[in-house]
DNA sequence: CGTGATCTTGAAGGGGGTCAACTGGAGTGG
DNA sequence: CCACTCCAGTTGACCCCCTTCAAGATCACG
């Protein structure tokens, strides 16, 4: 709701048909889009998602890949004790479904955390288009290689640290993706409950519930339920540095 | 040193000269190689490093993406405080740099844990070989999402669980490479320090010591050094479902 | 054979998992 | 409109697992 209507602007004329699917797509994940490409391919498909809505299956066959446009997507695999294990948010221009190239399969289930879209490109038109449009394809590689490393990132989030400084971290990630997004980095809205991110840090819901008690004691932040107002950025900053809590007198001085 | 002589058999004659290094590479990556490259194409450089050898620095500029030919590669970060965070490791063809194609640099440092060799591509031959030989680009994208899929088992692994599970599913995976390799599945050698693995699994290398302690008392597994032997391999596997340690005696009596 | 890294084992202390109770908001049906 | 239910979120209490510090044992290598 909050990014679509903004974001549309940014990339002038998208409404009046000027700008097509594909190249609004090539928009996305920062391609530069040739210009003459008007109606000479293929096409991918605008698929809206509601709220709580599926994306796609763990372990189903994959049909296509899809790049977020709006709405944030929430991605996780369920161990067979019923676990859910949350490997990741995407945001808009984040692909989507990538990992099934290796067997046709999804390996995560995916669902929208909010109305939410996505751009879809069949897997038989994905390679098409990747071969015809070298900007497409080298706007892909850079989108699977951005996944990538951020999944090494959620990997260093929940290295040996206390619950707080990840919690840090993760805010300070949220921040990141807000101001390249073009919002305010210090102004948080979260669509995903105080469980989701605790499994995708690694702890209890609780825990987070405590560390966001904590963050807010230290001056850090104000929390609102999922309405997150970064107060001191810089400590912040500063505090997700820290390997483990140096709990509440802060002084690391010995 | 294992690995090598053997499975250059499974190749058939790439000793004898009949195999070009990117018929080699094609071969590793799992594409179906056409019979009419001889010579057509860029050839990809062999590339050996020694044990401890540095394959790509963090930070650095990315020249070149890699396929690991033999032996066995650790990946990691350095964090800001000097903790060295083990995203992975990286075996017979397996991916290496492709991670860099987001920005030109890497975001990990590669060492080798073992003598060992990799495939090297220069970037501007990487598009130029994709472009012109669909099977590689095939095979590019199933090695890349592949990663991928590795990198959500590794969160999966350090998911809420207790060491001697994360232990358990770790030996488990090395197992399923081995048996991949043409090895027997229940006796392993570990390339790796027990402090590589505690990083890598999100515990403390003290910790490890205790967890392989704790399986070889269940009776699950036998251990010289880094040398495991896998006693019982469907207990294991049955044991690296739980996510807690079911403690001792597994009945608390009272 | 010495030196340093690796691995093991012990002891102590705390962080966070777990269970449980309570609050508040959203949706449903009376 | 209100009772009821369900889920998200918060807070408290307990206590076990893991981190940390420390010391010893073992291995690797010059």
């Amino acid at each position: 709701m909050y990014l679509s209507d903004k974001s549309e602007l940014a990339s002038p004329n998208i409404d009046r048909g000027e700008w097509s699917h594909l190249h609004h797509l090539l928009d996305l994940i920062g391609a530069l889009a040739d210009s003459h490409l008007y109606g000479r391919f293929l096409q991918p498909t605008l698929r809206p998602v509601q709220a709580g809505g599926l994306l796609f299956l763990e372990g189903a066959a994959a049909t296509s890949i899809h790049v977020v446009r709006t709405g944030v997507f929430k991605v996780f695999r369920t161990t067979e004790d019923g676990y859910e294990q949350v490997v990741g948010f995407a945001r808009r221009g984040e692909l989507l479904g990538f990992d099934a190239l290796s067997d046709a399969r999804h390996c995560t289930t995916t669902v929208a955390l909010e109305e939410a879209s996505v751009y879809s490109v069949s897997l038989a038109d994905f390679y098409a288009l990747r071969q015809d449009l070298p900007s497409f394809d080298h706007g892909v590689m850079r989108a699977a290689a951005k996944a990538m490393v951020e999944l090494t990132r959620v990997l260093e989030m929940m290295a040996a640290a206390a619950a707080e400084v990840r919690l840090a971290r993760f805010l300070l990630h949220v921040s990141d993706c807000m101001s390249n997004g073009g919002h305010s980095p210090s102004s948080l809205r979260l669509q995903m409950t105080r469980r989701d991110i605790g499994s995708y840090l690694g702890v209890a819901h609780e825990t987070i519930s405590r560390a966001f008690g904590a963050l807010m004691e230290a001056g850090l932040i104000e929390v609102d339920q999922r309405k997150i107002e970064i107060l001191d950025i810089k400590a912040l900053r500063r505090y997700s540095q820290s390997m483990r809590a140096p709990a509440k007198g802060d002084a690391p001085k010995s």
